[in-house]
RNA sequence: GGACCAUUAGCUCAGCUGGAUAGAGCGCUGCCCUCCGAAGGCAGAGGCCAGAGGUUCGAAUCCUCUAUGGUCCGCCA
């Protein structure tokens, strides 16, 4: 049930009333009347923009449009007054029961209130992290966990057929550097001193992986050249990393449904494949790319290049596919997994990328609209870098100074809920600010708390209730006469809950999940606002005594808050708390 | 030299993809606590939406240019 979607469509139909009687013209454009809350809440309950997209196309003047249509819609029984303001606006009231009906819709459909049908079951795949598996995740890593997962809920919740994937990046160079990095771990395993040269990872997360392949291999290894244990060590180290990364996602709540090996593609003639599609298309061609302007290229040297035309699909200039030396470069095994997604049948595809990655969302939506023939979108979304801070104290993130921060160290000493949620107060692509000792503060200015409290104040109100003998068992709530909800501050309330399906829709369309974290602040603002105004008016406060009736018409309300705060921490991957400690 | 992203209240940020008098939190000012949970509440002040042009009934939102900040820019994955 979406209240908005209802009216507008209840004007659409006005109005095409009103050409079957002549009083319009035919053969206008009805797609961009909204029904929309005002901004301002003096103008009613909802205002369409309806006589003034019309006035041009059917040469009549905006306020005569909206008055015929206003003495229309009036004869509906959930409209109370339409008034035509401004330049052309046409302000609705709609009748009290229809905002007491929105919190029967929510009881009705729990958690799946505003549950769309945007989507309408087309395949979305939703690639994110996607972090070279060489070491644990970090900060940055965990925003763009976050941020990725909560997108694809969201769209699961619009109602597209999500796909959650994770691109290992396991064959290029730095894999064989973490092996290296093992085997010296290895070495050490075996009571060698050893030295990390320049071009290997010193981590101590290695120290255990070096152990288990000692107590895997033995000493075969010791003292063996390379080339006996590279391939062997590199898959070993490889998987070794997944599994801590799987556990550090999982420790974050995020559950992938594939993983994608990047190695997968060597040696299979996938690459090969992709690269024949573009071919056939006319796309690959070989040439000399001109050096970049302005930056000191020093050891520049024109050379002939097997290159992508991406410049036909928007990009500026065109990409190297092929090294000089005959190997691919890493744009390569970029184009054939994306080539894999669009044979897959994905109808949409997003990439999540953390912002220093800016520059290769032009070649990849090339290389998607050349690969599909333009019929699958890509929209890439970057998230921008985590400022850290403890105490109001900015602190930098330091391999070398042991300050480098990990997604489990995020995780341990907030937990997962407050992670999550701070990731997502904050616009994909502006940078976030993360303090340490403020995410855990109780109060008004820290989101996550004040969200979860309303949650928790709505559970409280259950216990309060049934301790003072009251029914509220669902059937009892259900059924409440919601039309005791009738003063201001309580329709407020219902307003903001018939807000939710759009703004589900809005945020999907526009994959921003971070609207939902905005709303859901909004929405425990307003119940916050109702419970505190239950102070001084006491016939406000969910809890009437001696009057069982009226009590379970407004538990009812505080319920289906509770309800769609649930739906929407649901989405962002955040459990609801049933109390605050 | 170029690309991408940002620029909104003193500070940190939203702004429903073009709607009416641009919002929230913090901070500031003033009131309020024997009251279902005051880890507060209510009210108020505070704005040339970086700047300049353009598009149209209408622009913080779309286009162009400029300024400032950030990210990135042949074979490194």
């Amino acid at each position: 049930m979406n209240i908005f979607a209802e009216i507008r469509g209840l004007i659409i139909a006005t109005l095409d009333q009103m050409v079957a009687e002549g009083a319009l013209p035919e053969g206008l454009n009805f797609d961009p009347i909204t029904a929309e809350p005002p901004r301002d809440a003096a103008h009613g309950d909802m205002a369409t923009n309806a006589a003034m997209v019309l006035a041009k196309p059917a040469g009549m003047k905006p306020r005569d449009i909206a008055e015929a249509l206003a003495a229309r819609l009036a004869d509906d029984t959930r409209i109370t007054s339409a008034e035509v303001a401004g330049p052309g606006f046409l302000n609705l009231r709609l009748a009290a029961s229809v905002w007491q009906q929105v919190a029967a819709a929510v009881l009705d459909s729990g958690t799946g209130f505003g549950r769309g049908s945007l989507g309408q079951g087309q395949k979305v795949n939703v690639e994110y992290v996607s972090a070279n598996p060489t070491g644990p995740l970090h900060v940055g890593h965990t925003r763009g966990a976050v941020f990725g997962d909560a997108l694809a809920s969201l769209l699961d919740f619009a109602g597209y057929d999500v796909t959650r994937e994770y691109y290992i990046n396991d064959g290029g160079a730095q894999v064989d550097v973490l092996a290296r990095s093992v085997y010296l771990r290895y070495l050490e395993a075996h009571g060698q001193e050893v030295a990390f040269p320049e071009g290997t990872y010193p981590g101590d997360y290695l120290i255990p992986v070096g152990e288990t392949l000692k107590a895997k291999v033995g000493d075969a290894y010791v003292g063996q050249d390379e080339s006996v244990w590279l391939a062997e060590v590199r898959e070993f180290a490889t998987e070794q990393m997944m599994d801590l990364i799987r556990a550090d996602l999982k420790a974050l709540g995020v559950e992938m449904d594939v993983f994608y090996s990047e190695k997968s593609l060597y040696g299979t003639g996938r690459i090969e494949a992709a690269l024949e599609d573009l071919k056939s298309k006319g796309l690959i061609y070989e040439g000399v790319l001109e050096p970049p302007k302005g930056k000191k290229p020093e050891d520049w040297e024109p050379r002939v290049q097997t290159l992508f035309k991406s410049t036909e699909h928007g990009d500026d200039v065109d990409r190297p596919v092929m090294k000089s030396d005959g190997g691919w470069t890493y744009f390569a095994p970029d184009i054939a997994y994306h080539y894999d997604k669009v044979q897959r049948g994905f109808d949409a595809l997003i990439d999540v990328f953390g912002a220093d990655h800016g520059g290769y969302v032009k070649r990849m939506k090339a290389a998607v609209s050349a690969l599909s023939d333009g019929k699958v979108p890509l929209d890439i979304k970057l998230t921008q870098l985590v400022k850290l801070f403890k105490n109001g104290e900015p602190f930098k993130m330091s391999k070398r100074a042991g300050t480098f921060v990990t997604l489990r160290d995020v995780v341990d000493q907030v937990g997962p809920d407050v992670t999550r949620f701070v990731m997502l107060t904050r616009k994909n692509d502006a940078m976030l600010d993360f303090d340490f000792d403020k995410v855990l503060e109780q109060s008004r200015e820290n989101p996550v708390f004040y969200v979860q409290y309303a949650h928790a104040r709505v559970s409280s109100v259950l216990r309060k209730a049934a301790e003072a003998g009251i029914d509220v068992s669902e059937a009892a709530i259900k059924g409440a006469d919601l039309g005791k909800l009738d003063h201001e501050a309580e329709i407020g309330v219902l307003r903001k809950l018939a807000e939710w399906p759009r703004l589900v829709e809005t945020a999907a369309r526009t994959n921003e999940p971070h609207r939902v974290a905005f709303y859901l602040y909004e929405l425990a603002g307003d119940f916050h606002g109702l419970w505190n105004r239950g102070n001084d008016v006491t016939s406000l406060r969910f809890i009437q005594e001696g009057d069982a009736q009226t009590s379970q018409a407004k538990i009812a309300l505080a319920q289906a808050v509770a309800i769609v705060i649930a739906a929407g921490l649901g989405i962002l991957g955040v459990n609801p708390a049933q109390e605050m400690r």
